[in-house]
DNA sequence: CTCACGTATGAACATATGTTCAAATGATAT
DNA sequence: ATATCATTTGAACATATGTTCATACGTGAG
């Protein structure tokens, strides 16, 4: 076995065994830390983000959307499904329109302290 | 022209231009919107977010990480080139290892934030 | 019902992204 | 200088992602 894998890569060299094992109960399970990164994926996306942004400041349908970030409805709906996938924002319908707002304080203040260190 | 482009999707139907009007002004720049979408990215990825987490509990080396993770120290040193070319961790060398840290106290408090998101 | 329109969806496409493997640095010790 | 080890890098690969185009769905008006 000479090729390295996850397992046998420098665990007995210089692995610096007191701070790996006091750090290693502290950590958060892998799986909560994937959730946290969905999470971030879900933010890390140029349209979404302005679709975010001006949720922020009012409830908005499609078409105002397509309108203010001009581009294509149908470009606008896809990212919304996934944001309405990840529970992000929640709608409304009145006749044709379909409204949509944001449905999770979290994301707003994820967006503002974002926004905060950005702006700096 | 019989297709959609961004200009021409329901501009004069159903925009309510009270609301747009409203919106325009208050909203920050493309290219701002931009650079938040990017820091988010950055964190958008599971393995960078249990990185950056490791990193708040401790200052680590590329080893450490690497052990901590269960995972090749080139895959991390991988990732943590896309860390450092957006300035979110700062290193140091001694001898034969590199230790690496937080750079960004906003970093932290994103991670934090998202966390106490997911942990909700 | 039929039409128009706002919205949603599916397929296709190009692009971006993360990991692995192999090889190259850079530093320490002998 | 040579060997060894921690880290970095490059190329290749598979996979994921975002937009466009075309089409379908659903609602309200005539």
């Amino acid at each position: 076995m000479t090729q390295n894998n996850a397992q046998d890569v420098c665990q007995t060299e210089c692995v610096h065994e007191t701070v790996v094992n006091t750090i290693k109960p502290k950590m958060h399970s892998t799986e909560l830390l994937l959730d946290l990164s969905e999470i971030f994926k879900i933010l890390g996306d140029h349209t979404r983000v302005r679709i975010l942004h001006a949720l922020s400041l009012s409830e908005l349908c499609v078409c105002d959307m397509a309108n203010l970030l001009n581009m294509s409805s149908s470009a606008i709906s896809h990212q919304l499904r996934v944001l309405r996938a990840a529970k992000v924002v929640k709608f409304r319908k009145d006749g044709k329109n379909v409204f949509y707002s944001l449905d999770d304080h979290h994301i707003f203040s994820l967006i503002n302290e974002g926004l905060a260190h950005v702006l700096e």
